[in-house]
DNA sequence: TCTGGCACTCAAAGCTGTCGAGTGCCAAGC
DNA sequence: GCTTGGCACTCGACAGCTTTGAGTGCCAGA
């Protein structure tokens, strides 16, 4: 006996009950709902073979059914079908994304829009440092021997560091350290930064090299080491709408949404693309966040990733509007970023 | 009958012992935990005083007594014996700030370390641009007619703005503006800064008067209208140790916490000066955020006030232990900024 | 003014029985 | 060979009941 038509129909169908009910189904009440032309004797002959390969399951004896995790994955795999967002939802993202007016009005503003939309937590990631190149190195003189040096990406990011230098630097030191460095460095990958660095230290002058040994230090420091990725949330409150889900207590969740290291592996490896990424369950093997899933995808200009940015909900999530939500907020987002 | 000294001994071992248990005290309770020299029937009498008096009530009938916001009230205002924090926490604050390199890094250590010093949420406001003044524009050209505005200010926030122009700006003209603004802003406080863009405008060259009409606009826009004010938070998951206190939902907690005006408020006025603030269930009148108590005070380098830190928890939090640590981190963060 | 004693109250916890949604299995039907 | 109606069975949820015990208020006596 294999699985037929009729099975994926009757899986689709359970899926779609639980995710808007959140409570089991039983054969019965699947048939009232669902068209599927079969008696629910059927039906429970079907659930007993879904149930055998793994697909759903009974939480006891008595109840109805409920997906499992292999199920979602079927279910997101073959079984959903697209929902795009009403035009009102659209005409929405379009015009409050359009009135933002830097990046992080751009960020700020992408991840509300995404918690409301979905009703979910809501994770934007900005612009990798490790995917931009600098557009302009600043020195401003804060004290004597000390300076803050600005960087601006051409993905609209602006970071800065105080600079303590050994010795006083004078004015026109700085202004030569700051051509210096924006001759070299304007327009390289701040991946590829570091062997520029290193010449810009090799061919200074004698009288300018302890200064831009200081000064590089920081720069690698900042631009390179320290991988500074920053990361937006909203939407935690969204949680308390699935409270039953999470076995009770939200605290795991909420603290693995308070480390960044964690919300960065959830968004995924940025490498793999513009391509949408699903994770349902333990398969973020990441501790307390069994029971979420996560809808994840890059964004950038002109079809470059530049970050990512998703939502994190429960397994028993309505996995088609959320991967519409997601879909369209990434795109226009990057229509955006292109503009700039 | 009036309030002895005994009944206020009564209403501190109340307090005292709600707060570690999280269950109504009762009257023998209170006796064989206390050494308070009489017996149970007395406290009875004692308790049914203040209760009358509003101090303390009882859940329901035939339960111990809880404390009332009155009763938190005159717990903190005359009760609570100041608990400093030990050494070792101490210390840990230090060595933990110390290693803080700009502002967002301080800023951001500040509200992990309060939030874990308390276990409870904490919330940092980053200096106040109204608080502030400028000590450098910066004019970076990203684009034909397009430049990027980056101000950092004297309490070492960096903000940026994108301005595009009507009609492309030469490089040479971008340095004159560059410093016609720089001239007539470094040093003024933000408030002030009004007037001195007009003047900047009034006394333009006919020839950059568009320009620098447009420049104008967004400083004033950027600067002053908007009132960026900036907040970072920490510990949401905190507020899952005491779920039951928020009477099941941490919905409109977590709610109220994501609206940054609502964070500033609960902060409180800056103008009231360094002195530390305590509001207890609905003083702060924000709906959803009866039941929770803010612990709050300015800081800033060298007796002025740049912003506000504190913590959100339960009406029924540790008092004397919050005060403490918020008191501490407090005095210890506006020393690293007094250093820059 | 304090104390011990006593009757009273009531939430929490445990126990029981009923209800009903849901199941598996089977023999009959298409 | 799949589908179907029927039937016995299971078991969580719910409501109602009792018991338990911490806590109270009041009172008479020290």
């Amino acid at each position: 006996m294999s699985m037929g038509d009729r099975r994926l129909d009757v899986l689709r169908a359970i899926v779609e009950d639980y995710v808007l009910t959140q409570e089991p189904v039983g054969s019965k009440s699947l048939v009232s709902r669902h068209a599927l032309g079969v008696s629910s004797a059927t039906i429970r002959n079907d659930m007993a073979f879904l149930e055998e390969e793994g697909y759903i399951r009974q939480p006891h004896t008595s109840a109805g059914r409920v997906p499992t995790n292999k199920g979602y994955r079927l279910f997101v795999d073959r079984l959903s079908k697209i929902k795009p967002l009403t035009a009102a939802e659209r005409r929405a993202v379009h015009r409050f994304l359009d009135e933002a007016v830097d990046l992080n009005d751009v960020v700020h503003r992408t991840v509300r829009l995404l918690a409301q939309l979905t009703r979910q937590v809501a994770v934007v990631q900005y612009p990798s440092l490790s995917r931009s190149s600098v557009r302009h190195l600043e020195l401003v003189r804060l004290a004597p021997g000390r300076l803050m040096l600005v960087m601006i990406t051409d993905t609209g990011r602006v970071e800065q560091r105080i600079v303590d230098f050994p010795a006083d630097v004078s004015d026109e030191d700085v202004l030569t350290l700051r051509s210096l460095v924006n001759d070299k460095l304007v327009g390289v990958r701040l991946t590829e930064t570091p062997m520029e660095i290193q010449a810009l230290v090799d061919e200074s002058s004698p009288q300018l090299r302890p200064a831009m040994t200081t000064l590089s230090t920081v720069l690698l420091e900042t631009l390179v080491e320290r991988g500074e990725e920053r990361i937006a949330l909203a939407g935690t409150a969204n949680l308390t709408r699935h409270a039953l889900d999470f076995s009770g207590s939200l605290r795991p969740i909420l603290e693995a949404l308070e480390e960044e290291v964690v919300l960065l592996k959830l968004l995924g490896e940025i490498d793999s693309g513009a391509t949408l990424r699903i994770t349902i369950g333990e398969e973020n093997d990441i501790v307390g966040l069994d029971g979420t899933s996560v809808v994840s995808t890059g964004y950038g200009p002109a079809g470059s990733v530049v970050g990512g940015l998703g939502v994190v909900g429960p397994t028993r999530m309505d996995y088609p509007g959320t991967i519409a939500a997601v879909r369209t907020v990434a795109r226009y987002v990057s229509e955006i970023l292109a503009q700039n």
